[in-house]
DNA sequence: GTGGCGTGGCTTTTT
DNA sequence: GCCACGCCAC
């Protein structure tokens, strides 16, 4: 594409921001107004104006989606794949980074990727190692303690404890003695990911100006979303010279209570002198009615940037505040439509009614592929394949299917383990050699060893599709899974078949270069597939229908949209939500609800409940502040004809009855 | 080793 | 009200 025509399509603002000269730029770009297009088109025109080749550019996103979006996108405008060209997730690029410099990084060439499932299961091993109670020091708040502080960049040492303060002298010893164990065992989670690719950079400074040297452009998207340890990282990486162009909304920040620091723009401002703002405010998206209603209500938050978005289209239909039961009459397509709410539990009665009504719908939400029990469990004997000492693995199919080696066994390991320092697999190669079980434990647990240690010989020299086919049969998983309920089995197989298609169409990517490489036996595709599948767990679980109603919760739904959204739940509680009526957690809710309202193209419908069980209990609705925050003047009020009127004093405005009243069924 | 029962918790989620 | 999980009894 020529340079002229790369710029044609863009509006005046997103123009200024694509040809902006080299100093760090900041774009404020509004929902709908194009800042993906903004992104890309400014990598092209470095590219193609000269200014950078693309071993220079590196683009940061938070999803596997956005990334390979992303990606896709340059690669359209350059009509051609760019070589050297960085775009990645942050997680994934630190993956890369540590993968290539694991002994600077002091980790083993096999170190391997927890999920947070996978870490909430070695946290309860660490915990019950320590001989603490698992209730009073529950794995949960232990992993929530010990990912914060990653986060921001904190190790144990850096955590000064009173010793007065019990609880954080303990939850300080749990984050010890984890360290310790996936130092250890070579197993790093995904904020370790960030922290030690952090300091990876930070204390080898040879390596860190090759790379500030060679990542002259760097490109954040949803910058809003960085935590601190994203940030440091950011700073170190750009040094003295490198550019920084990031795109940011502050008014979709919903994610601070995962550590997102919205300060880090100021921060930004302060650190770097040369930067320069760019407000990107026409949208393409909604209604001038729908986005009228959203600045109204978001002018309710102090300490925004501000914005004003604004639209060439016409004012479009009030925002409806009202009932359903309208997708049946609506012309278009299923899928143009969402429901969205607070709430994962609120989902439900939407599929009940949906049901009823024939209405064909998916939920996004719920185990991904790589998150299923099934397929977690075949992971779990290929993980053991390539680490005997994976503990987590070993306790996950030791028994599964049943080989005789119950809880009394595994416990006998578990305790020589400890003593010894040993793994749960040397454990017991030295409880069998040491004749510490009576013949039938130390039987089955022996064939078990053998098991894999056979498949480990039968499978090396194979192409990785066929490892996986071959651990598959020798792990009797299958005949286990057909225990169970015939539709379960069917499902749970289907799953296992499609992992070996998974493993069958897997290109791994060589580290240094770039594109795909030649698929071979050995181990190294079955690690890079191992990593692939905790890095991208895969789509959420998806529909089987292809018209249908798309359910999600409100932060799933962001950077999505839809001709006609429903936001459900709009009452005080629910939405702003109970825990989150405190100022600072009230301007996120409000932000939420921004976002929610900015999904919507053509029609917004505003739901709320009179009345909704909670706790067991049937509370009455109060409507949301978020309601009354929008001039009244946008809004049609719409009242159900049959409203559930339990309470004799009548509430206005109006409801959202659908399937409140349905009898619950299991899906 | 499994099933039945009691208890607690209950916002949002990516990697 | 509902689910997930842990514990105990067979």
């Amino acid at each position: 594409m020529e340079i002229p025509h790369l710029l044609d399509s863009l509006n005046k603002q997103q123009r200024q921001a694509v040809t902006a000269p080299l100093e760090h730029i900041l774009v404020l770009a509004g929902a709908g107004s194009g800042k993906t297009k903004c992104l890309t088109h400014r990598i092209a025109w470095l590219l193609q104006t000269g200014q950078a080749y693309p071993h220079n550019i590196l683009a940061v996103t938070f999803t596997n989606k956005a990334a390979n979006e992303m990606r896709s996108r340059i690669d359209a405008l350059l009509n051609q794949p760019t070589r050297g060209l960085w775009v990645g997730t942050f997680h994934g690029i630190a993956h890369r980074l540590l993968r290539i410099y694991w002994r600077e990084a002091n980790l083993p060439q096999l170190f391997q990727i927890l999920d947070s499932d996978d870490q909430l299961r070695t946290l309860k091993r660490v915990i019950k190692a320590l001989g603490l109670d698992e209730k009073t020091w529950s794995p949960k708040q232990a992993q929530h303690f010990i990912n914060a502080h990653k986060d921001d960049g904190l190790r144990p040492k850096d955590i000064i404890a009173d010793e007065q303060d019990v609880k954080l002298t303990q939850l300080l010893s749990i984050y010890r003695a984890y360290e310790e164990t996936c130092q250890r065992t070579g197993i790093v989670d995904f904020a370790e990911l960030l922290l030690r690719c952090y300091e990876l950079l930070r204390d080898n400074p040879q390596l860190l100006e090759h790379y500030q040297q060679r990542f002259q452009h760097l490109h954040v998207d949803e910058f809003q979303d960085t935590n601190t340890i994203q940030y440091q990282w950011l700073r170190l990486l750009v040094g003295n010279e490198g550019k920084l162009f990031i795109v940011f909304d502050d008014d979709q920040s919903i994610f601070g209570w995962r550590g997102a620091k919205i300060e880090n723009i100021q921060q930004l401002e302060k650190d770097c002198s040369d930067t320069h703002l760019i407000r990107l405010e026409q949208n393409y998206r909604s209604t001038g009615t729908i986005l009228a209603a959203a600045n109204a209500l978001i002018a309710n938050n102090q300490g925004r940037l501000g914005k004003k978005l604004w639209t060439q289209d016409k004012a479009g239909k009030p925002v409806f505040q009202f009932i359903a039961e309208k997708i049946q009459d609506w012309q278009g397509k299923r899928q143009d439509f969402a429901i969205l709410y607070r709430t994962t539990a609120q989902s439900r009665q939407f599929e009940e009614a949906l049901l009823q009504k024939n209405i064909s719908y998916r939920i996004y939400g719920g185990l991904r592929f790589y998150e299923r029990l099934e397929i977690k469990d075949m992971l779990a004997y290929l993980r053991l394949l390539l680490h005997r000492d994976d503990d987590g693995a070993f306790e996950r199919v030791v028994n599964r299917p049943k080989r005789n080696i119950g809880d009394r066994t595994v416990a006998v390991l578990r305790g020589i383990a400890r003593q010894q320092g040993l793994s749960l697999w040397q454990a017991a190669r030295t409880a069998i050699n040491s004749k510490q079980f009576k013949a039938r434990a130390s039987n089955s647990l022996a064939a078990f060893l053998q098991l894999i240690e056979r498949l480990t010989e039968q499978v090396k020299d194979l192409p990785l599709h066929e490892q996986v086919e071959q651990v598959k049969i020798a792990s009797g998983l299958v005949p286990h899974y057909q225990k169970e309920s015939k539709e379960e089995a069917q499902r749970r197989t289907e799953n296992l078949e499609e992992l070996t298609n998974a493993a069958r169409q897997f290109f791994p990517h060589p580290l240094d270069g770039e594109g795909r490489g030649e698929a071979k036996p050995g181990w190294e595709d079955l690690s890079e597939f191992l990593d692939h599948a905790a890095l991208e767990a895969g789509e959420r679980q998806g529909g089987r229908f292809d018209d249908c109603v798309q359910l999600m919760t409100l932060h799933s739904a962001k950077g999505l949209e839809f001709q006609v959204v429903f936001l459900a739940g709009l009452e005080e509680g629910l939405f702003p939500h109970q825990n989150s009526l405190e100022e600072s957690k009230l301007q996120e809710e409000r932000r939420l609800c921004y976002v929610g309202i900015t999904r919507a193209r053509q029609l917004l419908y505003l739901c709320h409940s009179e009345s909704r069980y909670h706790y067991g209990k049937r509370d009455r609705c109060t409507p949301s502040r978020f309601l009354s925050e929008i001039p009244a003047g946008l809004i049609q009020e719409i009242r159900m004809r049959h409203p559930v009127s339990q309470f004799k004093k009548p509430v206005t405005p109006h409801d959202f009855q659908i399937g409140q009243r349905v009898k619950h069924r299991q899906l």
